[in-house]
Order: C-alpha cells, then structure tokens, then sequence
DNA sequence: TGTGCAGCTTCCAGCAATTGGAAGGTCAAA
DNA sequence: TTTGACCTTCCAATTGCTGGAAGCTGCACA
C-alpha cells in the first residue's frame, strides 16, 4: 500500500543504481536493447526496480564481454519464463569459444612483438630490427 | 636503365601483391597512414615497389595488433632512417602490455562464463543458472 | 517571486577501422 | 564497337559508445 509502492526513479537515479551511465541507457532504449522506459508527466524517463534490475543485467553481461547481439537475445531470455535452458547455454559455450580464439590469436601476437622487442637494443641508434622484420 | 625501370602498378595490383585490398588502401591513403599514391595521365593511383613494401608494413603491423595511431607512427619511423631505436622499443612493448592486460580480463571473463556454463543443464527446462547469475 | 543550477530532453556528430554501394570514367581484348 | 574488368569519388552503414548544443523542468535558496 504504502511502504511498497512503486518508487519509479529518473534516468540519473537508475544509472547510479544499474551503473550504466543515463546517456548509454537512453542509447540501449534507442536500439531496443532494453524496453522503453515509462514517461513522467514533464517527459521524464522513469525507471522501476525492474528497469534498473534489466539495466545492470545487460551491464554484467556486457563485462562478460557478450556482444549487444547476443545480449539482446539473453534479455529476451531472461525476460521470457518460458525459454529453454539450451539456448542460454549453446549462447554462452559459443561465446566461451569465441574468446578463447581470440586469447591465442593475442598470444601469439604478443610472442612475435616479444621476441622483435627483445633483438632492439632500444637505445638512440637508429636501426631497429622491429622495423626491419615489419617491413618483411 | 632499362630492365631496373620502375615498374609502377594500379591499385589492383598493389592490393594483391601488399594484401591489403583497394579500398582499404584508399581509405589508408585518405587517413595519412600511407603516404599519397602517384597518379597516371588518366587518375589512376599508381604504385612503386617501395609503396607496396610500406603497405605489406602497415598489413603486419595489423596482424600484431597495433592501433592505426600506432602504425602511423611506425611508419613514420620506418621512413625516417635517423629515428631512435628507443622510440620503437617502447611503442613495441606499451603494446605489448596492453594485449597482456586484455588476454587477462578475457580470461577472467572465460573462467566466469565457464562456470556458469557448468552450472546450466542446457536442456528444455526453463531455468538456467546462467541468467539467473547474470541478473545479480 | 525570482534566479540559478542541476538534471532532464532531443538531435547531431564523431571515434576506430573498416566495408559496401552507387554513379561514373578508362582500358584492353574480342 | 561493345563488353567487362578495373579505376575514380562520395556517401552510408557497421559496433558501441561518447560528447556537445540547445532547450526544458524541478527544486532549493534569498
């Protein structure tokens, strides 16, 4: 009645609570990434407990590095009771994968610049065989 | 004199012979990473061998994850033959550390999507720890 | 009651680093 | 001559934001 009525808060109020910052929420809004936010009576957006839980969900998920894609396709996951459990998982061993190719592309990056780094005395001469094995 | 004549190409060939295709090396050419193509009497861009060896330069030093910032400054000290060693050494292991810090975080970010992945059956069921996580 | 400022609104523009397309000129072979 | 491959420019889209400008609203303070 009282003490749990609805405490539906503006944009700057759900961004401290979801830390994601008001002018990326209203960029999530605008590529649908999560539901339009409801409108006080001057135009302002505002946020239920709800909203802001969506909001760091997408924001937990973007630190796990999902793409806006594929989050799009877990909020609507989320949201939907009736999902399938197979879908989230095939989703996240997919993008298990994904990052892992890429750890050893890095990898691999870092040991050629490592080993370039190493053969370059680094000091004011001009020759560089980092440059040299560049140009090659 | 004449078998040492320079042997200028079209920007086709230049693409296939640098690996980095026609439109990208336009796009190079308008950003300043390369330096501007010559010209023939009728417009078309045209390529020394030496202009190629610095696009094969700029190819590389993509593959090993520098910046387009990154490369222009290379390649501003590949053609500057009184550059400091010390310059390249340094560009070379600034990155070196950044793709450490980001092979880390994707790590972390694995070990986390892993476990949650063990934690989901995967089947039709509804419920998924995954986004049960994800929503905390 | 004003006034001042924080906070909200929209829209527009740009960052990296490409990629794609449209509309048109050129070159060489058939 | 005509086809077709190649070249030209410019403009737009992509991904995931971030910033600014111009203009409301809301609220405290004098």
């Amino acid at each position: 009645m009282s003490t749990t009525a609805a405490k539906n808060v503006n944009i700057g109020e759900a961004a401290k609570r979801s830390g994601v910052n008001a002018k990326l929420i209203r960029h999530y809004e605008s590529i649908g990434i999560v539901p339009k936010a409801g409108r006080s009576d001057s135009g302002y957006r505002t946020y239920s407990e709800a909203d802001i839980h969506i909001l760091s969900f997408v924001k937990r998920s973007r630190n796990l590095g999902f793409s806006m894609k594929e989050i799009k396709k877990l909020v609507g996951l989320w949201r939907n009771k009736s999902r399938a459990s197979s879908d989230v998982k095939s989703l996240a061993v997919k993008h298990i994968e994904d990052m892992e190719q890429k750890i050893s592309e890095l990898e691999a990056m870092v040991q050629t610049l490592r080993h370039l780094a190493k053969t370059c005395h680094g000091d004011g001469r001009p020759d560089c065989p980092i440059l040299n094995d560049l140009g090659n």
